[in-house]
RNA sequence: GGGACCGUCGGCUAGUUUGGUCUAGGCUUCGAGACUCGGACUCUCGAGACGGGCGUUCAAAUCGCCCCGGUCCCA
């Protein structure tokens, strides 16, 4: 068996439609566009990378809360760029029961409005700050565009924002960088490789300063936009007068920051890793780490599945999660093929010759390379090979999207690569506007922004747009 | 906002051109059983659909209108 990742890249919207389905992970046809049921070896996966982002936000002094889904038009419609932003996207409650209600509600789009008015209420002075608060929620947002499985959703089911609130803008701006931080840390933790962009000024967050942004590099070549920080400077405090009394007991405007990963982020694990076969669940976050498979021949039939609940036990006693598959109407191959779909990272594999031996088969799901070792070893060496594999599938990911990401001098090469979809572009650039909307309209294309995760180099070069002395690299790249 | 297209078992589809062979066929999936099992084995049996409404007609999956749902393209 060897893996192949013809599927993935040459077909991959298919592949993920598809593969979420069979995998159990999310049943999209629910009745309404844009919606989807997280179905229970999913949700187990998305609670999984969830705890991973609360322990990171927990340990750098954030605090979980949970506001209200409805937002009243009054506040969405407080802070103007705001709204401009939101309400032709917004959900909108307009009755209570049979009578229409006199201000509407938002189901929220995203929570800004919902926490500013709370703001207000809670913050008086410089001790009250800083103020870290996040929630998972669910967001809803009317796309009109073509919906896709967890990719571009109407209801966004787990939305992870974190809201901060700041005394100056120096601890703001310290805020966004640690913001990154975390996201880096978080990605990484998943193997998902990303790229971290400024995004241009005409694509900042309604009502930020701001905002800057994780993309990942999905296997068709189109980015997809994973994560977001935003800083918001003082616009929601000035437009919901948000203040403190300061050291010299003078009221201040508050500083803000915003930051979010949407299901998305399940989405990227999943992409990132997967192959032909189907998922590939990194250990770390695998709901099954180990699956277990007899294989049996009906004379030695008992003594083989005795052996396999011993490797269970010993695994299980040694905290790793395992499954044993002991159904008797599946062949091995089409348990193999099961297992393998839905991501299992290890397989162990026992049978008449590894009982002969005092042995076992173990499979890694990323490779579907095989070995062998004592059933007295068994621990240590999934222990290990759990290590390995998560280390290979950073290592592969990261490696498939460097080379996804090219250098481009001309105009004519860049338009050429973004129409094949090849992956994110990255030019030179003046940095002006004029210059940043035309390249977008001549390769059809979205500029993500200059990159923050590139090492300062010497920009020595013409932008490629007008030709002028370019200050920026820019990124480039059909978006989702 | 403007335009084009599509809707058939759980999934993927054939059938619509030219109304009648279709109370609908195939692959897959699911269930029962036999077989045996180191890559989805095979066999038997079973489950399962024309998005909804109205109309035209002797006859509608097929034609018309409306609704609902979805997809794509352009601004």
């Amino acid at each position: 068996m060897v893996v192949k990742r013809k599927k993935w890249s040459e077909d991959f919207a298919e592949w993920f439609r598809s593969t979420l389905i069979d995998a159990t992970v999310m049943d999209y046809r629910y009745p309404i566009k844009g919606c989807g049921v997280w179905l229970p070896y999913g949700f187990k996966i998305r609670r999984n990378i969830l705890q991973i982002l609360r322990d990171l936000l927990d340990s750098t002094g954030h605090e979980e809360t949970l506001f209200p889904l409805l937002i009243p038009e009054s506040s969405l419609a407080k802070e103007s760029t705001h709204v401009q932003g939101f309400e032709e996207e917004c959900f909108w409650v307009t009755h209570g029961g049979l009578t229409p209600l006199k201000v509407k509600y938002a189901l929220r789009p995203t929570s800004e409005t919902a926490i500013a008015p709370m703001l207000k209420l809670w913050i008086r002075s410089h001790k009250d700050l800083p103020l870290k608060l996040y929630q998972v929620v669910n967001i809803f947002r009317y796309e009109t565009k073509a919906t896709r499985p967890l990719l571009r959703m109407r209801e966004v089911a787990t939305f992870k924002e974190a809201h901060t609130t700041h005394a100056t803008r120096e601890e703001v701006e310290a805020q966004v960088m640690e913001a990154v931080n975390i996201y880096k840390e978080f990605f990484d933790e998943l193997g998902v490789p990303h790229l971290v962009s400024k995004r241009p000024k005409w694509d900042t967050f309604a009502g930020a300063e701001y905002s800057i942004a994780f993309d990942m590099v999905c296997p068709d070549g189109r980015s997809l936009q994973i994560g977001t920080v935003h800083n918001l400077g003082q616009t929601f405090s000035k437009a919901f007068d948000i203040t403190y009394e300061n050291m010299e007991g003078k009221q201040e405007y508050v500083w803000q920051a915003c930051y979010g990963i949407s299901g998305r982020g399940v989405a990227g694990v999943l992409i990132s890793h997967g192959d032909d076969q189907g998922f590939v669940i990194p250990p770390s976050i695998a709901p099954i780490q180990v699956v277990i498979i007899p294989i049996i021949y009906k004379e030695i039939e008992e003594q083989i599945n005795k052996t396999c609940e011993d490797v269970a036990k010993r695994l299980k006693v040694a905290n790793i999660k395992v499954e044993l598959d002991l159904r008797a109407d599946l062949t091995p191959g089409a348990k193999f093929y099961y297992w393998e779909r839905r991501g299992v990272p290890i397989r162990v594999e026992i049978g008449p010759r590894d009982v002969k031996q005092n042995e076992v088969t173990i499979v890694r799901r990323d490779t579907l390379e095989k070995q062998n070792c004592t059933i007295g070893e068994v621990t240590t060496v999934i222990r290990t090979l759990t290590e390995e594999i998560m280390e290979d599938l950073r290592g592969k990911a990261w490696r498939w999207m460097r080379d996804n990401v090219r250098r481009v001098d001309s105009l004519e090469e860049t338009k050429q690569l973004l129409a094949e979809k090849t992956g994110v572009v990255e030019v030179l650039w003046c940095k002006s506007r004029d210059c940043g909307l035309k390249l977008e309209k001549e390769t059809n294309a979205r500029i993500l922004g200059i990159p923050l995760d590139l090492e300062e180099r010497m920009i020595d070069g013409k932008c490629i747009s007008c030709g002028r002395k370019a200050t920026h690299i820019v990124r480039v790249a059909i978006a989702y």
